[in-house]
DNA sequence: TGACAAGATGAGTCTCCACTCATCATCCTG
DNA sequence: CAGGATGATGAGTGGAGACTCATCTTGTCA
């Protein structure tokens, strides 16, 4: 009982954009690496279904060694969760800034659906908040980079005045839930998203 | 080994329309309602985790009985699925009988989307076809159904001309699963529902 | 380079759930 | 109303998967 039983590990308090890690072993913060490599391409195939063996196995470690880092499988299933967003919000922003505004909201509306038919965990993403603090922070995020964006685009004359952003985020939520879930050929779904581009068109 | 084991007993040929299924013990056809029904309530609450245990709980049997009807949980969610798709199919004759065309294909979709997010079992159930052939023969009849109503909605020039009935089918399970899955307010999901008729409409 | 703490390992535990089967109850027919 | 067949029962089986911990390995720092 001298307690030396476990170091937590997992997400020392967030002293900077990641700084450094500074005490962290090399191996583990490789370990870690390649645990949220393998989770990303494990659960993109299989879905949140798929078992924390399996994902141990791709990343080459022991399931343990997945335990120690995140010590649940919903902890790591959010933590993937959060790098899908903070990726769809740097596309948002990247859009803003190349295409122009009446269709830069269409192409980053096409892009995520088309992302999201290859990687399932992008579903629960959109759709479920109740999950936890940092999750449904870059949610309101992702919220924001949307809100940008139309608002470009109902100035430019793109879309409607009286759409609003959570119309939006709940259409591309459905929409990307939807091409996961059964796979639509990617000709039907370009039929369907033209439907809701001209619903939100002037 | 005499082998008197089992009996099947799960859907005998389909002699007629459920013709009073002859041979079969009152208990049991009455049983097997009971299950019908308890599953279709727990699914609708719980999503399609829900253990057989739960649902012969709720049906007053014994998880057994529940077997013999239903070989599987699989076939026991298939049969639901396809009474569902059924009923769904009766309220598009519905509206295509009651409603003027211009509005019984609008009035459909939001009648449909709006049970969806009280049944949760509908999602699987637009959105998978490859379960069984019996489901899939539904769901063309159902195909068939926002087909009809889509070609007299566009006679009546309440749509427009080019949107083909898969796009809707397409839409509307998007919307279904997306109201269930997180509970959108009723009123999100009604401005939502605007901005797909607004897509869909000349 | 040696020593020790941080980390990795993986067999084992625990829980949950779909499904089975020997036994008992009920229906129905003659 | 008797007796056989059909159906109901529910403890038990098997398997899957999340998570643990005693033990071994390795990075790091003096």
């Amino acid at each position: 009982m001298s307690t030396p039983q476990k170091s937590p590990l997992n997400e020392p308090p967030p002293g900077e954009p990641v700084a450094k890690n500074k005490g962290v072993r090399a191996d583990a913060r490789r370990n870690r690496e390649r645990i949220l490599a393998a989770a990303d391409q494990v659960f993109a195939e299989s879905g949140p279904g798929a078992s924390t063996e399996q994902i141990a196995a791709v990343a080459g470690t022991a399931v343990g060694t997945v335990f120690r880092h995140f010590p649940t499988k919903r902890a790591l299933l959010q933590a993937i969760m959060k790098d899908l967003l903070c990726q769809l919000i740097g596309d948002a922003e990247a859009f803003a800034a190349d295409e122009d505004p009446a269709t830069a909201l269409f192409a980053f509306f096409t892009r995520t659906v088309d992302q999201a038919a290859r990687k399932k965990t992008v579903i629960d993403l959109l759709a479920r908040d109740g999950t936890d603090v940092q999750i449904t922070e870059a949610v309101r995020s992702l919220h924001d980079a949307v809100q940008s964006l139309l608002d470009a685009a109902q100035a430019a004359g793109g879309v409607r005045p009286t759409v609003q952003a959570d119309e939006v985020i709940a259409l591309l939520g459905a929409m990307c839930q939807a091409t996961t879930r059964d796979s639509w050929s990617s000709e039907l779904q370009h039929r369907t998203l033209a439907i809701i581009f001209e619903g939100l068109a002037p």
